[in-house]
DNA sequence: ACCTCATATGAATAATTGTTCATATGTTTA
DNA sequence: TAAACATATGAACAATTATTCATATGAGGT
């Protein structure tokens, strides 16, 4: 007779579950990742890093060259900034972004490569 | 005399921008590129893909695993579905999801590293 | 000291997304 | 065919996040 868990169904493989249960990565690195993830996950901001991959620019060339208001991208460049992804540096009025990490482009070049392969996302609910 | 353009402020470095405006990758890219990091971007799909990563599992199992309601990870299954990331097969009453692509592997591995290094992501607004 | 310009930010709103609850579907077994 | 169980799903609600608008900050030039 198998016995129940915590969960509201029967546990069919009990020893499988215990198997991964031990290798999880921690709470908190699932957190930071997802974080992480969360951040990339987003049009705008995005745009920016791609833009940046290219070439270290200030706020209103982004804007300029994104078409959105200096405020989004003020937000965004922060949200960017708080998760390390960018890097910046002051010259008079004139605030300059970069990436901060060679990762991102890895991540990003093999997103693209995903996308690339496995066709259309199902956007049908 | 510089020339305003679509956005609000000075364009301070045209050329910078001219030369970034023809390498952006195409909006439709960019789109799936952050709906697959969208979907990535949440600790408790990452948490059914890292179990996912370790073993072929069922609904079931991944549900006691995570000790979270079965209707919910049915309704993220779905969405790992639907971004390409999970495949299954039917054996019975029992559906077993695994892995449907390499680069997630990959993608989050890279995800780790990068969290690994460049410390704490300031929470702080 | 004042004006201008680049950038940042708080607060409000709009939009999206995650989770739960109730219930439906589909398969197996009695 | 009825009961039992695994999974799926629609609708409501909760929570989070993106965007806008107004305004603040901070630096340079006059």
């Amino acid at each position: 007779m198998k016995e129940k868990l915590t969960c509201e169904c029967t546990v069919i493989h009990e020893d499988v579950i215990k198997a991964v249960q031990t290798k999880l990565p921690k709470n908190d690195e699932i957190s930071k990742v997802s974080d992480l993830f969360k951040v990339l996950g987003d049009k705008t901001r995005l745009k920016i890093i791609s833009a940046l991959l290219k070439a270290e620019m200030c706020v209103c060339d982004i804007s300029c060259l994104l078409n959105m208001s200096q405020s989004l991208i003020s937000h965004q460049l922060r949200v960017l900034r708080n998760a390390r992804l960018v890097k910046f540096r002051r010259d008079g009025k004139v605030v300059y972004y970069s990436l901060n990490d060679e990762h991102i482009e890895i991540i990003v070049q093999y997103g693209l490569e995903h996308i690339n392969e496995s066709g259309e996302v199902d956007e049908t609910n």
